[in-house]
DNA sequence: CGTTCGATGCACT
DNA sequence: GTGCATCGAACGT
């Protein structure tokens, strides 16, 4: 079943802690690439200082203030797409960034797409739990660029679905890869997983 | 093990 | 001009 838009029009806390152990799968010509997702991080608001509105309304930011259930998609660091469920009512600028995957589906078309990264040319073939290891590993591996900004998670390419998976003990970790809002605990992960990034 | 650092594009000041 | 919600290689212990 896709995960409808009530799903993400709740606390994001809550929100991430209930996308563990569901499935994040792209469509695309070439075909199906999916995984359960095993870490995401939570950033709510304007008075949180990581999260993208903390300057307030811009372009880019402007998904975060829309209605929940969409895609909010930005390049980072020049080089990685990173994805992020928005969460909350209009005006509630908040979201869930999905860090890791357990691949489920279409891992020979994951591992040809991590290969073509620039920086990976000429080197050994990705293992398996390392294809969607990290959000910018996770992006590259399901085909997720800037075209899936704003886009519905509920139909279209982009899919959160609940499979029904059975997922370990869920941990609460502060968030990483950040620069401030360091000491919030909003990090959601199954613990122990090898995906997991942290 | 650990830390440092370059690649790379663009939003924001 | 500055600074990233990253990745992975290169080094030091």
């Amino acid at each position: 079943m896709i995960l409808p838009v009530d799903f993400y029009d709740r606390p994001t806390l809550d929100v991430a802690r209930d996308l563990l152990g569901k499935v994040l799968m792209y469509r695309s010509r070439q075909g199906v690439a999916s995984g359960m997702i095993v870490e995401a991080e939570a950033y709510i608001g304007e008075d949180d200082p990581a999260c993208h509105a903390a300057v307030g309304r811009t372009e880019r930011n402007a998904p975060l203030y829309g209605p929940p259930g969409r895609a909010y998609v930005y390049l980072n660091y020049g080089i990685h797409h990173l994805v992020n469920a928005v969460t909350e009512r209009e005006g509630h600028p908040s979201a869930v960034l999905i860090r890791a995957l357990e691949p489920l589906d279409g891992l020979a078309l994951m591992r040809r797409r991590r290969a073509q990264a620039p920086w990976r040319a000429g080197k050994a073939a990705v293992p398996d739990h390392h294809l969607c290891r990290g959000p910018g590993n996770l992006s590259r591996a399901l085909g997720i660029s800037l075209a899936d900004n704003v886009r519905p998670l509920t139909r279209g390419p982009l899919l959160i679905r609940d499979e029904g998976l059975e997922i370990g003990e869920l941990a609460w970790d502060g968030r990483i890869g950040i620069r401030v809002g360091t000491d919030r605990r909003w990090r959601a992960s199954v613990a122990g997983h090898r995906s997991v990034s942290g």
